[in-house]
DNA sequence: GATCGAA
DNA sequence: TTCGATCAACGCAGA
DNA sequence: TCTGCG
């Protein structure tokens, strides 16, 4: 371990760092390391003329750290300006905006990449000298990005802290020509609130290794292979589940050709006691989208007949998925059993828009309101997934308000997801962590089953 | 995408 | 060291 | 019992 990082003579005339008197070479170091955020660049000629980087302060505040100008080879300023070009924002994501001599043409961006640089120092003002680009660091959250040490220099150890992307210039979706690293930012940037929503819930993925027309598979375990930070843990048929719960195992999961992530019912706490009953609806892929609106609507009113609130998502394919939080008290087979009476109290009520009875047959001209995924073990596309189709549509929540102007089940996508989640005033999933209910004995007799 | 055995 | 094969779920219901 | 489904 060397403290004072690698020592390099800087031998060039005209240094600043020469001493004229003496001719002696000052020795400085040149191998600090870490990385920052990027918070925007400068426009050239060429696309990229720099990157400017910043970093999260004591207080959390996201501090301009100065500019890169080189280290740059073009296949990275190739790869990057797409990827700048699509963060880009008005206005500084900075506490304090930087002045820049007129002529400079300052794009800011939204503060989710990080990179890393090499510097000689960073000035009192909190500027970097002599930075160098080496890299983009992709796995992320930026949000963790500060000053790593006074006394910097971590010998390169290269910490494992990031997963490193692989093929991200991979186009895994021809449709749109979206790639793994756009997927990787995408999953990247909606962390903060996929996350929570997955917190100790196991996971099942569906991966794709060489892109959505390629092969596709569903991965439920862990079996015979460590993907980083990704948790697995041992549920009571003895099998292992796996765990989401960092930005680091999301990243690990986009790393293996992850696409979609399905969530179970239950959480770690209880797997045996859902805490949580979803209701899935299926349309005949040829019925009308007004269809889907008025059978959503009309679901979510006999929900708050029984007494029980309701949350939506859209499923990101054809239909909407009513999700309904539960404290977590019957088992797996009461609250199928439930849902279940539900489906065939509607179906009875409205036989020719809904059907009970899964099968394709069973559903021509109708939707078919599957409660099969809250059988234990079951998963269902979990919110802020991405769907392994064409256009890569994620599975968003929504307000209940906003139902009848929704266009559709699959209108938001990574490549527009973000125009909504930054302006949301509000999570419309706010409350559902804040939702005690259960299933009453008035329900069940409402739906005559007990 | 990762692993492992064979070439 | 490189290359190719192999693997990566599973339970429920409907017929 | 076999098959389709998600
Ligand atoms: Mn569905
Ligand atoms: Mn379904």
């Amino acid at each position: 371990m060397q403290m004072g990082g690698q020592v390099h003579a800087i031998t060039q005339a005209g240094s600043p760092y020469r001493s004229e008197r003496n001719g002696d070479w000052i020795k400085i170091k040149i191998h600090h390391r870490q990385e920052f955020v990027v918070v925007g660049y400068t426009r050239a000629a060429a696309g990229i003329g720099s990157l400017l980087i910043g970093l999260h302060n004591d207080a959390g505040e996201l501090t301009y750290a100065g500019r890169v100008k080189s280290g740059f080879d073009s296949r990275t300023l190739t790869e990057l300006r797409p990827r700048l070009r699509a963060l880009e924002r008005p206005v500084t994501a900075l506490k304090d905006s930087p002045r820049f001599t007129k002529g400079v043409d300052v794009a800011w961006l939204e503060p989710v990449l990080v990179c890393e640089v090499r510097y000689a120092e960073i000035t009192p003002k909190g500027n970097v000298r002599h930075a160098v680009f080496q890299g983009m660091r992709d796995d992320k959250p930026a949000a963790g990005i500060s000053l790593e040490s006074s006394t910097p220099e971590q010998p390169p150890e290269p910490r494992k802290t990031q997963i490193r992307i692989t093929h991200g210039e991979r186009v895994i979706d021809p449709s749109t020509g979206l790639t793994k690293r756009q997927l990787a930012d995408y999953y990247a940037r909606v962390g903060d609130w996929m996350l929570p929503l997955l917190h100790d819930r196991p996971v099942s993925l569906v991966r794709a290794p060489d892109g959505i027309e390629g092969e596709q598979f569903f991965q439920r375990n862990t079996t015979g292979l460590a993907i980083p930070d990704i948790e697995t843990m041992h549920r009571p048929s003895g099998k292992p589940a796996m765990l989401i719960n960092t930005s680091k195992a999301l990243m690990s999961a986009v790393q293996m050709s992850a696409i979609e992530i399905h969530a179970w019912n239950a959480t770690t706490t209880d797997l045996s006691r859902p805490d949580r009953f979803i209701l899935d609806l299926d349309p005949d892929p040829a019925l009308p989208w007004l269809h889907m609106i008025e059978a959503t609507h009309l679901v979510c009113v006999v929900l708050q007949e029984l007494g029980l609130v309701s949350f939506l998502k859209t499923s990101g394919g054809k239909g909407i998925h009513i999700v309904v939080p539960l404290t977590p008290k019957d088992d797996w087979t009461a609250v199928k059993t439930f849902s279940q009476a539900i489906v065939k109290h509607i179906a009875k009520l409205i036989p020719e828009r809904f059907s009970a009875v899964s099968g394709p047959k069973n559903r021509v001209g109708r939707i078919f309101i599957d409660y099969l995924r809250n059988s234990s073990g079951a998963t269902t596309v979990a919110a802020y997934s991405v769907r392994a189709r064409p256009g890569f549509a994620v599975s968003m929540p929504i307000w209940h308000e906003e139902l009848s102007m929704l266009q559709g089940a699959h209108v938001f996508t990574i490549q527009n997801v973000f125009r909504r989640l930054d302006s949301l005033i509000e999570d419309p999933w706010a409350a559902l962590p804040n939702t005690a209910q259960t299933i009453t004995a008035q329900m069940r007799k409402k739906l005559g089953i007990r």
